[in-house]
DNA sequence: CGGGTTTGACCTGCGC
DNA sequence: GCGCAGGTCAAACCCG
Protein backbone atom coordinates (compact mmCIF):
# COMPACT_ATOMS: atom_id res chain seq x y z
CA UNK A 1 0.00 0.00 0.00
CA UNK A 2 2.75 2.13 0.85
CA UNK A 3 4.80 1.87 -2.73
CA UNK A 4 3.45 4.61 -4.46
CA UNK A 5 3.91 6.98 -0.95
CA UNK A 6 7.20 8.34 -2.07
CA UNK A 7 9.00 10.35 0.56
CA UNK A 8 10.86 13.49 -0.97
CA UNK A 9 14.33 14.40 0.36
CA UNK A 10 14.43 17.17 2.92
CA UNK A 11 15.25 19.72 0.19
CA UNK A 12 11.95 19.16 -1.04
CA UNK A 13 10.27 19.13 2.19
CA UNK A 14 10.37 22.82 2.94
CA UNK A 15 7.94 24.66 5.28
CA UNK A 16 5.76 26.93 3.83
CA UNK A 17 4.64 30.52 4.92
CA UNK A 18 1.21 30.37 4.27
CA UNK A 19 -0.37 33.51 4.00
CA UNK A 20 -3.48 34.86 5.81
CA UNK A 21 -5.83 33.13 3.74
CA UNK A 22 -4.91 29.58 5.44
CA UNK A 23 -4.67 31.72 8.91
CA UNK A 24 -6.43 29.01 10.48
CA UNK A 25 -3.49 26.50 8.94
CA UNK A 26 -0.86 28.46 9.98
CA UNK A 27 1.48 25.18 10.19
CA UNK A 28 3.55 23.89 7.79
CA UNK A 29 2.95 22.14 4.76
CA UNK A 30 4.89 19.53 3.78
CA UNK A 31 4.72 17.57 0.11
CA UNK A 32 5.46 14.16 0.68
CA UNK A 33 3.80 12.95 -2.78
CA UNK A 34 3.75 14.33 -6.66
CA UNK A 35 2.93 12.27 -9.10
CA UNK A 36 1.93 13.02 -12.89
CA UNK A 37 -0.70 10.10 -13.78
CA UNK A 38 -0.12 9.55 -17.64
CA UNK A 39 -2.16 6.51 -18.22
CA UNK A 40 -0.40 6.65 -21.74
CA UNK A 41 -2.16 3.28 -23.47
CA UNK A 42 -1.91 3.09 -26.74
CA UNK A 43 -5.05 1.66 -27.37
CA UNK A 44 -7.63 4.16 -27.32
CA UNK A 45 -7.95 6.19 -24.30
CA UNK A 46 -4.50 8.73 -23.04
CA UNK A 47 -5.79 10.12 -19.77
CA UNK A 48 -3.34 12.88 -18.62
CA UNK A 49 -3.98 13.41 -14.82
CA UNK A 50 -1.82 15.49 -12.39
CA UNK A 51 -2.32 14.50 -8.82
CA UNK A 52 -0.63 16.54 -5.37
CA UNK A 53 -0.82 15.22 -2.18
CA UNK A 54 -0.53 17.46 0.46
CA UNK A 55 0.16 16.62 3.86
CA UNK A 56 -0.35 19.05 6.54
CA UNK A 57 -0.75 19.16 10.38
CA UNK A 58 -3.81 21.08 11.03
CA UNK A 59 -7.18 20.30 13.14
CA UNK A 60 -9.08 21.42 9.82
CA UNK A 61 -9.70 18.65 7.37
CA UNK A 62 -10.59 20.50 4.54
CA UNK A 63 -8.55 23.06 3.49
CA UNK A 64 -9.78 26.33 2.45
CA UNK A 65 -7.93 26.87 -0.82
CA UNK A 66 -10.46 29.68 -2.85
CA UNK A 67 -12.41 26.70 -4.84
CA UNK A 68 -16.04 25.19 -3.91
CA UNK A 69 -15.90 22.13 -2.93
CA UNK A 70 -18.84 19.67 -3.12
CA UNK A 71 -18.52 16.23 -0.76
CA UNK A 72 -19.84 12.82 -2.74
CA UNK A 73 -18.32 10.42 -0.93
CA UNK A 74 -16.71 9.10 2.36
CA UNK A 75 -14.94 5.84 2.67
CA UNK A 76 -13.41 3.66 5.14
CA UNK A 77 -9.83 2.42 3.59
CA UNK A 78 -8.56 -0.57 4.71
CA UNK A 79 -5.12 0.70 5.67
CA UNK A 80 -6.05 3.57 7.39
CA UNK A 81 -8.44 3.46 10.63
CA UNK A 82 -9.97 7.27 9.97
CA UNK A 83 -12.35 7.70 7.01
CA UNK A 84 -11.35 9.47 3.60
CA UNK A 85 -13.36 12.19 2.01
CA UNK A 86 -14.04 12.84 -1.86
CA UNK A 87 -14.48 16.26 -2.60
CA UNK A 88 -15.24 17.85 -6.33
CA UNK A 89 -15.40 20.88 -7.72
CA UNK A 90 -18.39 22.63 -7.52
CA UNK A 91 -17.71 24.25 -11.74
CA UNK A 92 -19.69 21.93 -14.20
CA UNK A 93 -16.19 21.69 -16.39
CA UNK A 94 -13.72 21.15 -13.84
CA UNK A 95 -13.79 17.86 -12.95
CA UNK A 96 -11.18 18.41 -10.30
CA UNK A 97 -11.12 15.90 -7.16
CA UNK A 98 -9.88 15.80 -3.76
CA UNK A 99 -9.53 12.96 -1.32
CA UNK A 100 -9.01 14.37 2.28
CA UNK A 101 -7.71 11.63 4.68
CA UNK A 102 -6.00 11.61 7.75
CA UNK A 103 -3.01 9.95 8.63
CA UNK A 104 -2.93 6.23 10.22
CA UNK A 105 -1.69 6.94 13.20
CA UNK A 106 -1.36 10.96 13.47
CA UNK A 107 -4.94 12.33 13.57
CA UNK A 108 -3.83 15.60 13.39
CA UNK A 109 -1.82 14.82 10.18
CA UNK A 110 -3.96 15.48 7.02
CA UNK A 111 -3.47 14.85 3.34
CA UNK A 112 -5.23 16.50 1.15
CA UNK A 113 -4.91 14.66 -2.58
CA UNK A 114 -5.37 16.77 -5.60
CA UNK A 115 -6.18 15.70 -8.96
CA UNK A 116 -6.54 16.70 -12.18
CA UNK A 117 -6.26 20.74 -13.07
CA UNK A 118 -9.08 23.74 -12.83
CA UNK A 119 -10.18 25.04 -15.69
CA UNK A 120 -11.63 28.45 -14.20
CA UNK A 121 -10.57 31.10 -12.17
CA UNK A 122 -10.70 31.09 -8.19
CA UNK A 123 -13.33 32.48 -6.74
CA UNK A 124 -11.41 33.90 -3.87
CA UNK A 125 -7.91 35.41 -3.58
CA UNK A 126 -6.10 32.05 -3.01
CA UNK A 127 -3.00 33.21 -5.43
CA UNK A 128 -0.37 32.01 -2.39
CA UNK A 129 -1.92 28.45 -2.74
CA UNK A 130 -1.83 28.38 -6.76
CA UNK A 131 2.28 29.55 -6.64
CA UNK A 132 2.16 27.09 -4.07
CA UNK A 133 0.80 24.38 -6.37
CA UNK A 134 2.92 25.94 -9.41
CA UNK A 135 5.84 25.70 -7.38
CA UNK A 136 5.57 21.93 -7.24
CA UNK A 137 4.21 20.98 -10.47
CA UNK A 138 6.34 18.20 -11.58
CA UNK A 139 7.32 20.32 -14.70
CA UNK A 140 8.77 23.34 -12.75
CA UNK A 141 10.34 19.87 -10.73
CA UNK A 142 11.96 18.52 -13.43
CA UNK A 143 11.89 19.99 -16.48
CA UNK A 144 11.76 24.03 -15.56
CA UNK A 145 9.00 23.70 -18.48
CA UNK A 146 5.67 25.66 -17.44
CA UNK A 147 2.96 23.52 -15.87
CA UNK A 148 0.29 23.31 -18.79
CA UNK A 149 -2.97 24.95 -17.79
CA UNK A 150 -5.28 23.58 -19.96
C1' DC B 1 -37.56 25.44 0.17
C1' DG B 2 -33.11 24.73 -1.79
C1' DG B 3 -28.53 23.37 -1.65
C1' DG B 4 -25.08 20.71 0.50
C1' DT B 5 -23.90 16.63 3.37
C1' DT B 6 -24.49 11.87 4.80
C1' DT B 7 -24.38 7.22 4.09
C1' DG B 8 -25.34 2.83 2.28
C1' DA B 9 -25.46 0.54 -2.15
C1' DC B 10 -23.51 -0.27 -6.46
C1' DC B 11 -19.75 -0.45 -9.85
C1' DT B 12 -15.13 -1.34 -11.32
C1' DG B 13 -10.32 -2.51 -11.28
C1' DC B 14 -6.90 -5.49 -9.60
C1' DG B 15 -4.69 -9.31 -7.26
C1' DC B 16 -4.85 -14.05 -6.18
C1' DG C 1 -13.19 -16.57 -12.11
C1' DC C 2 -13.74 -14.79 -7.59
C1' DG C 3 -13.20 -11.78 -3.86
C1' DC C 4 -11.64 -7.58 -1.93
C1' DA C 5 -10.74 -2.74 -1.75
C1' DG C 6 -11.41 1.64 -3.58
C1' DG C 7 -14.32 5.08 -6.05
C1' DT C 8 -18.86 6.96 -7.34
C1' DC C 9 -23.88 7.46 -7.22
C1' DA C 10 -28.03 8.78 -5.40
C1' DA C 11 -31.76 9.11 -2.21
C1' DA C 12 -32.66 10.69 2.31
C1' DC C 13 -31.56 13.95 5.63
C1' DC C 14 -30.10 18.34 7.63
C1' DC C 15 -29.34 23.13 8.00
C1' DG C 16 -29.57 27.92 6.62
Amino acid sequence: MEKHQVMLPTASTSSIALSSHFKHVQKEVLIFQMKEISSQNQSDKEVKQHRYAFQTTSPIDVLDDGYQWRKYGKKIVKNNSFPRSYYRCVYPECNVKKQIQRHSEDEQVVVTTYEGTHTHPVDKSAETFNQILDNFLPGNLLNNAPPTLE
